[in-house]
DNA sequence: TCAGAACCTTGATCGAAGTCAAACTAGTAG
DNA sequence: CTACTAGTTTGACTTCGATCAAGGTTCTGA
């Protein structure tokens, strides 16, 4: 599927997340509105892609539900996933006309998209925004580094469990539980899309997977229904620093 | 080496590659001389430590001349370069008080130091600044998003191939030379710091340099001294798109 | 001019993850 | 109810890069 001119579908953005992330925490009535007629939703199906690496984008976005992944693909088929966007995550480049990477979602998405010309302009009279904005690509770039070391340096197994605690973590700031909770999730992401994730075959990720299983640090029901007994435990099988920090 | 309070040196700042890249271009007369007052010089030899992940870290900096690296090591010793750092790129994060990651330099290294908060103050004053902080640190991502790739998809050799053009590229850049130029240039990492940045040991590193020598595809003088007597050819081994784009 | 250190190369061997193949599971369309 | 599909698991075997070990090169400083 082919996105060049995507259609303008205005929407209610009431609890559009971009409004706390990137954008309209500090700005004023005109430039809410300013933004809102800018403003559409586009949702997907599970297994949909968004847009296709080379295609022309024409607008910005944030998730405001789902699962996408950025991916990039060798000529030969190898491919490797290199971002994970989560609810709030923001997709995107200003002053970028062509997408450089495939966006696909995972689950059912919903995005709130801003038509880019006009959002380069908001940006440019608007300087909290793009404050915001670097603030979110540090981050971002913070996080790229993180998965650097994990696919450079780390084995099969301490990728599986560095996987699974990243999970737990955003899923946890999502639901806004506290350190104490139990911890359980639903992987959203395939086997193979995990491989995607982690440099690895998706046999490698169904065996490491079993042998969590095995060794108690994990207890699965079904193929996605992971909880977590012990984090402590699940943490040091990530081989990062202990003081890697609680679950939130 | 741990740096807690940099020494304010005051020198002449005329060539200092961030008047270019990150702030300057459309500075005011008045902003120009706010950024002298918080400007100062560093210098460092081969394989000196400028700063440890975890220290304080008072300043902002870019690259003047010379070669750092950015790299992570985890508790057993196994380390993951995550940033490649060459003239007029940029170093700290505004805001962050805390080194993420160790920088090391690999050649002798002179930075441009800013000391951080009133270069945050003046970056909230000068939007533009924050606007080509933005740039700058989307390309970096797109550039760790590309190490990704490389990380956790190319094989040994593919890894060695695309180093070279990267560092062959970034050569080319600096020198201001065109595509058809012949190709020459000092490798600029001992083979450990390769391995750090590919994610393989240096022992596969030298391995597959020899192989690529062997096969014709670089020439060495020396350990450090290449020439690339076909670039198209190199960029066959790299396993990237043959659209990949010449050499700048 | 020699000793030592840092860096690099090469060989032998090993093991973790990849590849190929088969079978299992759960959901769903007919 | 059955057949199909997408997703997953498991087994057997292979391979690429790691590991361990020895020796070579270059440079510096005594």
């Amino acid at each position: 599927m082919v996105l060049t001119e995507p259609p303008l579908t205005q929407t209610d953005c009431a609890e559009c997340p971009i409004r706390h992330r990137a954008v309209c925490a500090r700005c004023e009535p005109t430039e809410l509105e300013q933004l809102e007629s800018m403003k559409y939703y586009r949702s997907f199906e599970a297994g949909q892609t968004v847009i296709w690496s080379g295609d022309r984008m024409d607008f910005v976005a944030s998730v405001v539900e789902g699962i996408a992944t950025l991916s990039q693909t060798m000529e030969d088929g190898r491919t490797q996933m290199v971002g994970l966007l989560l609810p709030s995550d923001f997709v995107g480049r200003p002053g970028r006309e062509v997408a450089a990477y495939d966006v696909i979602a995972t689950t059912s998405l919903t995005m709130c998209c801003f038509r880019r010309k006009p959002f380069e302009g908001l940006m440019i009279k608007t300087p909290h925004i793009g404050q915001r904005l670097l603030e979110m690509t540090l981050d971002e770039l913070d996080a790229a580094r993180e998965w650097m070391l994990l696919l450079g340096r780390k084995t099969a197994r301490e990728k599986i469990a560095s996987l699974l605690v990243i999970i737990a973590r955003r899923d946890a700031a999502l639901k806004q539980v506290n350190t104490t909770t139990r911890i359980v999730f639903d992987l959203p992401l395939t086997r193979e899309a995990m491989a995607d994730y982690l440099g690895l075959t998706l046999e490698t990720v169904s065996r490491q997977i079993s042998a969590l299983k095995r060794d108690g640090v994990i207890v699965l029901e079904g193929k996605r229904h992971v909880t977590i007994p012990d984090f402590d435990r699940l943490l040091g099988e990530t081989g990062d620093d202990a003081d890697g920090g609680p679950l939130i």
